[in-house]
RNA sequence: GCCGAUGUAGCUCAGGGGUAGAGCAGCUGUUUCGUAAACAGCAGGUCGCCGGUUCGAAUCCGGCCAUCGGCUCCA
């Protein structure tokens, strides 16, 4: 069953009015706006006519446990557009009238004539016998009564503008979450707890990965050696499955010349996004580029190119710099400064499809080694009723085709997205959700007709006439950081072997094995493993057996080799897995053979 | 950027108008040990920064900065 078809939504969605009603009786002069059943609870937007801190909450939630305990009966009432504005106006909050009633007229003036209008009303008798009524203009459905919501909380304030736009007032959300029992709230409220340690901003500290600091600037991680080497195996991983596909490394600068983001367009419509532009004082300005793809451009325009030569892949791990607003940026998920694993496709129209299937093969290929398996891809289209667009229709039709027509070939199930392409070209996006349930863009290819426009990018066809190349932009990690970042918490900081900064420790259990330790860490240093050598460490502190395997446990090191006066008569190596834990004694050939499973 | 919250030792956190506390980490010494924390001692802080109130501020107030949750925006 969909969740919006279910008891809990039902619920969630009263308890959401549960909140309206205790704010009118308690903030008398509040502007209830909207209030809807979320992935995790509910929310109710609501204009106060003094900020609410969070302190009130608490009091908040207890008015809607007495409220609800009041076995209020929530009733749909059916009227006419006349009546409905009139509740609004006269009833909808007693005694304040058309004063508090500014959002919920809008909201109905943007209900098409025709439809039917309904209101939920829940309504009480107080010890004087005054009646209070609490009425929401209001689609439904709902429980029956107040009675039913037993188990909620009141989670945390946020400003959210009304109707979604920054232009518009900013607006007070109240956040809730409700379930049937009260068991369910616990164990929520237990797995939030959970998620908060699976937050690679947590384990991106307790493993050594990376770092900030205030005195470098907001959003610039520091790579940390774990973390740095995690980096160097992913892209060495990606670099060589691409050298297999035909892509050729190009590397460009950190900064351009503003004329080279004028000719992008980057300065007409990025420009809020960028790092304030350098005066170098002799009449030329430079950027910090936000983007890789003008650099490509200009690569590509250096020559004259045969329709022979194509399709072009020029691939580069690029640093870019964005100057996200200050509130936005959040760890290595999204940081101002990342690294794109970025390429740009010059190919010939005809060339479009097998292109495409070589990407989505690509990214098929990178999610199978990283072991992602929670993700959706969304292919977005244009929205049919926009003209923002940039491009002919033909193309258009031509690349939304194809690049269906690859993700149903290879497999990858998507979503049709109408209105979720970029102004330049339609889009392929996979999509990924953190430990805290956030959805992320990662992978994504993107056509662009914008770019080779721009840049008057041509080859010459067979008829040796000029041609325009269409232009693929994809990044299969989408960032390395926002990949590494996620990674983390799918991992929980256990990356599989292939992928951990450190894949064997070696615990030498007295000083006296520390020689042999150092022996071993060199053998295994000329071991390949994953087609690179083995990533080992010595733990030859004067510490007990306990803690090193302690720590090393702790530090998700996915084997331990313990190397003691037994091993050292025996030939033998004391093997620890992460997940096992003791595996006992073993000849190293054994345990090398166990490694490549 | 906007709304709300948080900021005490390297880390996790307690305290709170009258001279700063714990555990872990660190350092020193002892211990040389077989599968998740040896023992003892020592050292460590302008209580985020700036200003105000006060006889006195880490504590109260204001501003700023950073971080966290959300909105908007995005890889």
């Amino acid at each position: 069953m969909r969740y919006e078809d279910s008891y809990l939504y039902r619920l969630r969605h009263s308890a959401a009015h549960l909140l309206a009603q205790a704010v009118t009786e308690l903030h008398p002069g509040a502007k209830l706006a909207i209030g809807p059943p979320v992935e995790n609870g509910f929310y109710y937007d609501i204009e106060f006519p003094t900020q609410l801190r969070e302190e009130d909450l608490p009091k908040l939630e207890a008015k809607m446990k007495e409220l609800a305990k009041l076995d209020q009966r929530i009733e749909r009432l059916e009227v006419s557009r006349e009546e409905a504005r009139a509740l609004i106006v006269d009833e909808a909050i007693p005694g304040m009238g058309a004063a508090v009633a500014d959002y919920k007229l809008q909201l109905l003036e943007g209900i098409p004539e025709g439809e039917t209008l309904s209101f939920y009303n829940q309504q009480r008798t107080d010890r004087e016998g005054t009646l209070h009524r609490f009425l929401d203009l209001c689609r439904g459905p709902h429980v029956d009564s107040t009675k039913e919501i037993k188990a909620f909380k009141l989670m945390t304030l946020a400003g959210a503008y009304w109707r979604g736009d920054v232009k518009n007032k900013q607006l007070t959300r109240i956040y809730g979450t409700a379930f049937e029992t009260k068991e369910e709230l616990e164990l929520h409220l237990h797995n939030l707890e959970e998620a908060k340690k699976r937050d690679h901003r947590i384990l991106g500290k307790e493993l050594g990965l990376f770092m900030f600091s205030a005195r470098v600037g907001t959003g610039l991680p520091l790579w940390l050696p774990k973390g740095a080497t995690l980096r160097q195996v992913m892209t060495d991983f990606l670099q060589r499955e691409q050298v297999k596909r035909g892509y050729d490394p190009v590397v460009t600068p950190a900064i351009g010349s503003t004329q080279l983001f004028i000719k992008s367009g980057h300065m007409a419509n990025y420009r809020e996004k960028m790092y304030p532009i350098m005066e170098s004082g002799d009449d030329e300005a430079y950027v910090l580029k936000p983007m890789n793809c003008p650099f490509h451009m200009e690569i590509y325009a250096s020559q004259m190119r045969s329709y022979r030569d194509l399709p072009v892949r020029y691939a580069e791990f690029g640093n870019v710099h964005r100057y996200e607003q200050s509130g936005e940026v959040t760890g290595i998920l999204r940081a101002r400064g990342f690294t794109q694993d970025d390429a740009h496709l010059f190919v010939r129209p005809d060339q479009l499809l097998d292109e495409f299937i070589g990407v989505v093969d690509l990214m098929q290929c990178v999610l199978k080694k990283l072991g992602l398996t929670n993700f959706r891809a969304r292919v977005g289209t244009k929205d049919p009723s926009s003209d923002k667009y940039v491009g002919h229709d033909d193309n258009w039709t031509a690349a939304q085709e194809a690049i269906e027509a690859a993700c149903q070939k290879l497999g990858l199930p998507y979503e049709v997205s109408a209105g979720d392409a970029a102004f330049y070209g339609p889009k392929l996006d996979l999509i990924i959700k953190d430990a805290l349930g956030r959805d992320w863009q990662m992978g994504t290819v993107q056509v662009d007709y914008n770019l080779p426009e721009r840049f008057e990018l041509e080859y010459i066809g067979e008829d040796s006439k000029p041609h325009r190349p269409v232009m693929i932009h994809r990044a299969p990690f989408g960032s390395l950081e926002r990949m590494i970042g996620l990674l983390t918490e799918q991992y929980a900081g256990a990356f599989p072997t292939w992928l951990a900064p450190v894949q064997i420790a070696i615990l030498p259990i007295a000083d006296r094995h520390n020689e042999a330790a150092e022996g071993l860490a060199r053998q295994l240093r000329d071991t390949v493993f994953d087609d690179r050598p083995l990533r080992v460490s010595v733990d030859d502190r004067r510490e007990t057996l306990g803690k090193k395997i302690r720590e090393n446990q702790l530090q998700k090191v996915p084997y331990m080799l313990i190397l003691g006066d037994k091993d050292l008569e025996e030939g033998t190596v004391g093997v620890r897995s992460r997940e096992d834990g003791d595996l006992g004694a073993m000849a190293l050939a054994t345990f090398l053979e166990r490694l490549s499973v």
